[in-house]
DNA sequence: TGCGCAATCTATAGAACTATAGAAAACTAG
DNA sequence: CTAGTTTTCTATAGTTCTATAGATTGCGCA
């Protein structure tokens, strides 16, 4: 398959795929035409179809490049033998950084991937699965450790993580101005300590 | 305006509210049709228009409709004279129970709305800012009762919670026999104490 | 019963959108 | 420069969508 393939076709195509994520996440997918994207990527309707078999096609392609790396730093975190405390402050940075990287995939997976039909989103749900999986571990390990306490459940303590990030993630998207150091300090603390007032102050 | 229409007609007019709500909330704004809503509401799809002046009208209707008792609700959460912790654990309910509710007006808002043009979305704006600024507050009070540790940004927890919410709410919806209850009290126990060991433990 | 208004329907204009087919242009190698 | 290949373009068939206009049906009241 990729063989068959040019050098400028392959990069193209890397093109096509960054350009319906830039339009896709603008827009939302159904809002978003296929002229749309051709334009913004320089080049007529018509030939986007040259790089995708079909507009769905784009999305399909979309969500996973915005999943797969963002699958392997979390790999590489949760291998590291690092504290539990420093191995979330790197999942929430990683997961945090890539919306100002402006990986607009990323936000295209999170809002549009549930308009692909159930065929197309196996491989999808797999690599979510995996991601909260090894996000899970980490929790049981500090649980193992003595960081966690044992009353937290991590599959709800993963669920909880991926969602405020997610949030955070759209929200520093509308204010580009946000100081990202100084909001994973702050999810880090609230998440780690809490609300509540501690004894000894 | 409003004396000038007919008892039945604004009862129509709710349904029609309700049926876009439930087309936008499943299939998008964009990916929805006058006709798809139209059908639900079980008349055809020119009729529609007899209630709504443009598919976009029908869209702000729908986000007011769905931050309208949500912000009521927090009003009268935030004026009674609970604990911070009560406070907390009530807006919680109250936002999370609206998902499985089937509001999913409340949903439309969240992922809509930005589809709609500024000039449209200026009385969202002000519903949305005044239920912040409530949570906001019920912060600032814990803080000043010595609930809260001062340390916390009030305007970063009031984000926090109403993402962490919204983040689950979107989970509930495809996961239909979750249970609400446990879940209302990890939410809570997570914000208050946070993952970490407790020292008398 | 029949008049008048309210509510809904049918039909359609006009625009936009996806996907394809075939022509044209750009590029590569000999 | 030429022949073959890759990439892009033009044009369009076939659908679908929004919004409107005017006909039709249903309803309450004199």
């Amino acid at each position: 398959m990729s063989g068959t393939h040019t050098e400028k076709y392959e990069q193209q195509r890397r093109e096509a795929i960054r350009s319906a994520a830039a339009v896709f996440a603008e827009k939302g997918y159904h809002g978003s035409s296929t002229r749309d994207i051709a334009e913004y990527m320089g080049i007529k309707q018509g030939s986007l179809y040259y790089y995708f078999k079909s507009k769905e096609d784009a999305l399909t392609e979309v969500c996973l490049y915005g999943m797969q790396d963002y699958v392997e730093r979390m790999n590489s975190i949760s291998s590291s033998d690092q504290t539990f405390r420093e191995k979330l402050v790197a999942t929430i940075t990683s997961h945090i950084t890539k919306y100002r990287e402006k990986n607009e995939a990323l936000r295209v997976y999170n809002a549009e991937r549930l308009y692909l039909p159930e065929s197309k989103r196996t491989r999808l749900k797999e690599l979510g699965t995996g991601y909260r999986q090894q996000l899970e571990q980490i929790f049981a390990e500090g649980i193992e450790k003595g960081e966690v306490r044992s009353s937290i459940d991590c599959q709800f303590a993963a669920h909880a993580v991926i969602g405020m990030c997610n949030a955070w993630g759209e929200f520093i998207d509308r204010h580009p101005d946000m100081d990202l150091f100084q909001l994973i300090e702050n999810c880090v603390d609230l998440l780690i300590n809490g609300f509540k007032q501690t004894e000894n102050n």
